[in-house]
DNA sequence: GCTTGACCCTGTAGCAGCTACAGGGTGCAT
DNA sequence: ATGCACCCTGTAGCTGCTACAGGGTCAAGC
């Protein structure tokens, strides 16, 4: 298939293709006549890989990884479970960051009364960090 | 004060505050003769100001507008209402992207019971999207 | 007076993971 | 013959910094 086929069966791109290729994620495969790029199923299968990897949040670092257990059946599977615990620990991580984050913005928000920018408790809380109920970084 | 000592006071990184001033949101200060750059206390705190936004996520260009309100005090202050808002309702999806992903991670990571990565059964997972409960993007 | 070290300067390149051109070639239908 | 959709390479841009390289300045200590 063209890379135009293979960016519509795997809901990608074309020029993210070129750049996993570009990269070393995704091996560069034959050409026609015409150099254009010609994948087969097992390209296709890769990319899906890929793509659901990165759905769910692993770098590109990880997936090679990944990829590279996937091509050695023989290796210790416990290596794909400690990038998967370590990229869950970090999606954790965020998630609590970022809920800090919006208990901070509601409380923020919520002091707005309308009214002139001069009297704006928003812009008056964002010069002042006394105003915080919690320390946020 | 000179850069290394306005980065102290607002901790913020010399290169950083140079940044700022490069991209036009912390205006050029004065220079010793030395061309040093000398910081008085109204760049201390719109650099404050600065940081404190960026600490709760908001982006440049949102600073750029909040800065643009605070210097005008009979502007509406429903703007700023506005682009804090809006901020929070990114943080909030981001939030619920997040929780899905988390979820998801779980449910794959939870599969694997060792032993060779021929039978892993998250590699399997993420070969196949078929395995996964919700969609995810 | 000379050196050492901490600070300052400019300018540029790098990070992640794409995305978006510019400027060209190919293939098929009308 | 011409139009259009597709393909190619190469490079620059996005966000928000961060990290040099290669140089100047200044105060303290010997």
């Amino acid at each position: 298939m063209k890379i135009g086929e293979l960016a519509k069966a795997t809901d990608t791109q074309v020029e993210t293709i070129r750049y996993y290729e570009r990269i070393g994620l995704l091996s560069a495969p034959g050409r026609s006549a015409a150099n254009y790029r010609i994948y087969d199923p097992s390209h296709r299968s890769r990319l899906s890989f890929i793509r659901h990897s990165r759905q769910l949040g692993f770098t590109i670092d990880d997936i090679r990884s990944l990829l590279d257990l996937a091509d050695h059946p023989e290796r210790d599977c416990a290596e794909a479970d400690n990038i998967t615990t370590r990229h869950l620990r970090q999606v954790e991580a965020k998630i609590s960051h970022l809920t800090r984050l919006r208990d901070e913005l509601v409380r923020v928000s919520g002091r707005c009364r309308g009214g002139l920018s001069s009297d704006c408790q928003v812009i008056e809380t964002l010069a002042d960090h006394g105003h915080c109920t919690a320390k946020h970084e």
